[in-house]
Formats: structure tokens, C-alpha cells, sequence
RNA sequence: GGUCCCGUAGCUCAGCUGGAUAGAGCAUCUGCCUUCUAAGCAGACGGUCAUAGGUUCGAAUCCUAUCGGGAUCACCA
């Protein structure tokens, strides 16, 4: 497709060489604002010095110039130094045509570029909460949204199933759990092993309580409390291989899986590739023996390893205790060499929260340092954090809001809501339930995924989610309210005409708007791929829709006399429909047929 | 204390590679269903873009300082 505004820029660099014999490379064109008349506006300010006129008679010549030599330039107006032109709507409507004839419109070609995702990667000791929702929701949408943009992409998660935490679990289960399973119970396994994470944290408490009251500082209380001792004691008896306690863990980390299993297809997300911490914890180790040969790394006398990252403006971090093991940083070095060995990836994206923004700097350096060709390409998708109207989620204190229960308080709603509204006659029991999901789940994932993924999000569980206004509900319904539209343009025969852009040409306000936001949409995918932005395309597709609903309710689309206008606002719709359908799939979010 | 992020309408958010009169939604108030789905449309109300300086023809946007909020700075993960 011709990119209109490339070709303008030729044009305009043209008039001022030819006007002004000024001679620049590039220069910026904007797109006229909604009070104005026009499509692509020229700011003329920067140009003066050259024309040594006024802003006024300056942007006058320009636009006379433009209007006289380009074809596609119908008019200009000029207010100020702000020259606006009118682009023809033949152009708009032969770029329509084009979109119609595009295969798969919105698709960048293949970039022959293999990206590893990480995203979600949970511990096994509780259940998924609200700040995971965030993760996943960004981590699988970026995805979506890299694959749309032409990149392979391997989803993948790293499962933090070892360490103290999940002995804590195991321990509290032994103790207290009298052979209870998520079978026996009809408890969810991840929430079966988070409640016992609880009790242990309880139990723990009031050891240290009673160890206070015999006179203990605190401190040596944590410390010596005999049910820290015996998950200590546990920790390393896995650590050795100890069969018992390998199989508990083995089995209650099965019920967790179980548990997420559910939640993530709730969620709608997948991953290809699944890391076990279990497996990779031990990796860093011989990495360091690389970095210490190239002098990456410097071995201090007690036996630690550390990279010196002063020059870089950051600290001395350690890679190798004294005692020979492996820190946090150490695991995430070896784990990142291991997936650039499973597969022939170009980069990778970890989608993990802003409080580790220094930890990812520090890992990019180290990785670059060693010198592997794809840790030119890693990048941290770092996001900020959801508020409580109560401040920060925290489990100890119950303010956490759980995935599960999130999910389907907002699927409820959206049953409630249809059902008050009528829509949902003469549907099957199946069709309700998946309409249902769809709703609750697009309002859900539509209010995660509009904000800015860096910012900080504020989320107040006593307000429900909207399902008006700037909501994926109303996106969805648009969907569903064209779908309406094309059943019956189907009925009437009129889908298997096609539309010809020739006969056409009087395009009304609203048309042309749509056309233009239509017109968009490639561009607005590579810049939520470049940006890893999955509110780009929500806040495209807002806009999009909301173009459209003003279109749909100015004009007729049946009863207009004018046949071919019929079938150009048939073919408009349809294709709005598609782009909506396209866009929201970007955001994991299915629309409805009929809602 | 060092470093990083943030502060836009009552609330939740866009806009931030400098450009026109700072935009949406929610909430409040007006209209519009006998014509294609009113989860909609049209409109009203609501702003010293935290504050103070600076750069510029032009600053919500860039720079500096101050105030306020948050994160991070472990031989934890």
C-alpha cells in the first residue's frame, strides 16, 4: 500500500526547495485535529527563517504550492501557522478499497526473528492474585501482539516450585493436614497449598510469641522457632533427594499446577515452554567459571564471585556466595544461556514488575559482558504495580484479591447485566455461558490492559468494572451490533456484492473519519510491538469504535436510496468488524456475535 | 542518603520524539428507542496539567530546584 504520509512529506520537502531553496531531509506532518477541517497538518514555524514571511503567508504559499502540483490534495486552509490539507476523498476511498482486498489486514510481514516471552512465572505456595492478573494479562498480549508485528514468539514461564516457601506448605500439610487433597476437599489445589502456607505462617507466629514472652529477643526468636527449624530441615532434606520428601513435593506441587492450569484457561493464555526452578537453580554455576575466565567476574579471598559494575554507574553485585552457592541472579544467568540453547531465539522479554528494574539492568549488563549475540536483544517489560484504594496488596494482612474470585465476580456481573438487559433470549444454555465469559472477561482484561503498562494502576474492588463507556464491553458489543448488521446484509444478498470504489464518492464527515482510523491500524500494531503496549491498541480500538458507533447512528445504512452507498457501509462495517475482531484479539480479548 | 519511576477534571485514565482552544470514560444534569441491537448517540457541567524557575516563536510534554507518593540499594528470591 502507498504510504500516504511518506509521499506528502516528498511532496511538501518539494515546496519548500522549489518555494524557499531550502533543502531538508525530513520534516514532520501531523494529523489535523478534530476542530479543524482537514486530514494532515503542517506546522509552518520552523520554516519562516527561510520564507522570511509571515506565518500566515508563508503556510498560504505552501499550501497553494502543494494544492496546484499534488494531485490528491483537494484543499488547505490555513489558521495561523498551522497548514491544513484536504486530502481527496477518492484517496481515502481507493485506500478503503485496498484495505478490503488485504489478507489478514494489520499483519506485519515476517521478521524472521524468534522472541522468548516470559511472563506469569508464579511461586507454587499460593494462589494467582490481582498483580498476577496484571502480568499475565501484559505478558500474553505482548505476545500477541510481537506475533502480529511478524516475530516468532515462544511463550514460556519460569516456575519458582523450590525453596523454603514451599516447604512451609508441605510442612503445615504434614502437620495439620490429616491427608487432606483438593479431591477430597473440592478445594483448588493452589488454594489448598496457600491455605496451608497461611496456617504455617500462623503457627509460626505464635512460636515466635511464646519464645518472646520466655524472655527471647525477637530476632533469636525467628530464628530458633522449632517449626522454621524443621522447614529449614525439610529444605535440605529435598535438597539431597530424601524420597519422602521429594514425593510430597512432587504431589503438592500437582495440585498447584492443577489449579493454575484452570485459572490460566479462564484467562484465555497459553505457554509452550515451561522452566522449572527445581531444574535450573543449580545452571549459574558454571557461567561463573566462564565469566571468571574472561575476566568478567573477580574472585575474592573468601572464596565469592562478584562483578564489579562501579564504572556503569551501579554497585558490586555477588554471583557466588562464599560457601560456594548460587544467588537469584546467578539462577536467572544460567537460565537465560539455557533457553538461548533450547531454542534459536534473537531476544527475550521478561515480563516482570518495576521493583525488579535494577535486578534486569544488572542481569542485561552481565549478560552483554559475556558476550552472547542475542543479550542485544533483551528487554524488561517492566509494569507498575495495582493499587488498592487500602494501598499495596499484602497476603499476610487478607487484602489480596484473588484471580479466581476476580474472574468470576466480573463474569457474574456480566451475566447479571445481560439478563436485566434482555439480551440474551432464544440463546442455548452454552451460548449464554460463553457469552458470559466473553463479557466478564473482556471488561476484566479491557480495564488491565488500557493503562499504560509502566504506570502504577489503581484497582478498588468495592466499584465493579465498568460495561460502558470506555470498556472492553462496549467494544464488544459494536462487534456484535455490526455482526447484527452483516447477518442481515447476508439475508438480503447483498454480502456477495462487491463494492467498487469508483461509485462511490461523496464521502460524509463520519465515512471519511473511519476510513481514516481504518487506514491506521497497521501502523498502530508496529508501534505497540516497538513499544510493547498492549494500551495502543486498547486505546486505537476505543477510538475506532467509537467513530464507528457515530457513524452508525448518523446515517442509514439499509434504507439509504443510494445502492452503492449501501454497499459501501456494508463493506465498511465488515471490515470495522474485522479490524475490532483483530485488535481485541491482540488483547486476548474474544468478541461476541451477538451480545 | 544514592538511584529510578510517578503527580493531568470529584474518581479512573489518554495525551509526553515540543505546536492550535489539554481529551475520554465514570459520576451529575438535558435531549434521542413506532427505522439497522439505547452495553448506544448528541450535548451541558467540571482543569493555576503538584509548585517555582529556565530553554523556545511556542512547554502538560525538554532542563533545574522544591514538595508529595512509590520502588530499589542483601553472601533473600
Amino acid at each position: 500500500m502507498i504510504d500516504l504520509n511518506s509521499q506528502l512529506q516528498a511532496e511538501v520537502i518539494k515546496a519548500l526547495k522549489s518555494l524557499y531553496l531550502l533543502e531538508i531531509k525530513d520534516l514532520e506532518l501531523q494529523q489535523t485535529r478534530k476542530d479543524f477541517v482537514g486530514d494532515v497538518t503542517l506546522v509552518v514555524f520552523p520554516y519562516l527563517k527561510a520564507s522570511r514571511k509571515g506565518p500566515e503567508q508563508t503556510s498560504q504559499e505552501i499550501g497553494e504550492y502543494l494544492k496546484e502540483h499534488v494531485s490528491f490534495i483537494a484543499d488547505f486552509n490555513v489558521i495561523k501557522g498551522f497548514l491544513n490539507l484536504v486530502i481527496a476523498d477518492t484517496v481515502w476511498l481507493e485506500k478503503f478499497g485496498e484495505i478490503l482486498k488485504t489478507e489478514n489486514y494489520g499483519k506485519g510481514e515476517k521478521k524472521n526473528e524468534t522472541i522468548m516471552v516470559e511472563y506469569s512465572s508464579p511461586n507454587t505456595n499460593k494462589p494467582l492474585h490481582l498483580g498476577h492478573v496484571r502480568n499475565i494479562l501484559l505478558g500474553y498480549s505482548v505476545s500477541e501482539i510481537l506475533k502480529a508485528a511478524g516475530k516468532d514468539i515462544i511463550k514460556t514461564q519460569i516456575i519458582n516450585d523450590r525453596g523454603i516457601h514451599i516447604c512451609k506448605s508441605m510442612l503445615a500439610w504434614q502437620r495439620w493436614g490429616n491427608g487432606e487433597t483438593p479431591d477430597s476437599t473440592g478445594v483448588k489445589g493452589d488454594k489448598l497449598v496457600g491455605n496451608y502456607y497461611v496456617k504455617f505462617d500462623q503457627e509460626y507466629k505464635k512460636e515466635i510469641e511464646s519464645l518472646v514472652n520466655e524472655g527471647l529477643e525477637e530476632k533469636e526468636a525467628k530464628e530458633q522457632a522449632p517449626i522454621i527449624l524443621a522447614a529449614r530441615e525439610m529444605l535440605k532434606k529435598w535438597e539431597q533427594g530424601d524420597e519422602e520428601v521429594v514425593a510430597l513435593w512432587k504431589k503438592m506441587n500437582g495440585w498447584v499446577y492443577d489449579g493454575f492450569d484452570k485459572t490460566y484457561k479462564t484467562m484465555g493464555v497459553d505457554f509452550q515452554k515451561l522452566y522449572y526452578e527445581s531444574d535450573t537453580y543449580l545452571l549459574g554455576k558454571k557461567v561463573v567459571e566462564e565469566g571468571l575466565a574472561k575476566g568478567v567476574f573477580e574472585k575474592d579471598p573468601d572464596g565469592s564471585v562478584w562483578i564489579d559494575l562501579t564504572a556503569e554507574g551501579l554497585d558490586r553485585k555477588i554471583l557466588l556466595r562464599s560457601d560456594g552457592t548460587s544467588v537469584y541472579m546467578t539462577q536467572d544467568i544460567g537460565t537465560a544461556i539455557q533457553r538461548a540453547e533450547d531454542f534459536a531465539i534473537n531476544g527475550m522479554i521478561y515480563t516482570v514488575g518495576n521493583e525488579q528494574d535494577y535486578h534486569f539492568k544488572v542481569l542485561f549488563i552481565i549478560l552483554k559482558k559475556l558476550g552472547y549475540a542475542w543479550a542485544e536483544h533483551l528487554y524488561h517489560l517492566s509494569y507498575g504495580m495495582v493499587d488498592l484504594p487500602t494501598g499495596k496488596m499484602k497476603s499476610r494482612e487478607g487484602t489480596v484479591v484473588d484471580a479466581d474470585d476476580l474472574m468470576q465476580e466480573q463474569i457474574d456481573t456480566a451475566k447479571e447485566i445481560s439478563e436485566e438487559l434482555g439480551k440474551t433470549e432464544g440463546m442455548t444454555e452454552e451460548e449464554k455461558t460463553n457469552l458470559y465469559n466473553m463479557v466478564g472477561m473482556g471488561a476484566l482484561k479491557y480495564f488491565i490492559l488500557k493503562v499504560d503498562p509502566k504506570k502504577r494502576m489503581m484497582f478498588n474492588p468495592a466499584e465493579s468494572i465498568d460495561f460502558q463507556g470506555n470498556t472492553g464491553p462496549f467494544i464488544q458489543y459494536t462487534h456484535a451490533r455490526i455482526k447484527s448488521l452483516l447477518r442481515r446484509a447476508e439475508k438480503d444478498g447483498l454480502l456477495e456484492k462487491d463494492f467498487n470504489a469508483s461509485t462511490y464518492t461523496s464521502l460524509a464527515g463520519v465515512e471519511r473519519e473511519l476510513i481514516k482510523f481504518l487506514v491506521q491500524f497497521p501502523e498502530v500494531v508496529q508501534v505497540a510491538a516497538e513499544e510493547l503496549s498492549p494500551a495502543q491498541i486498547a486505546n486505537y480500538t476505543y477510538d475506532l469504535v467509537k467513530a464507528y458507533n457515530a457513524f452508525y447512528q448518523q446515517l442509514p445504512i439499509f434504507t439509504d436510496e443510494n445502492e452503492s452507498a449501501v454497499l459501501f457501509r456494508i463493506h465498511l462495517s465488515a471490515q470495522t468488524a474485522e479490524v475490532v475482531k483483530m485488535a481485541m484479539g491482540l488483547l486476548g480479548i474474544t468478541v461476541p456475535k451477538r451480545m
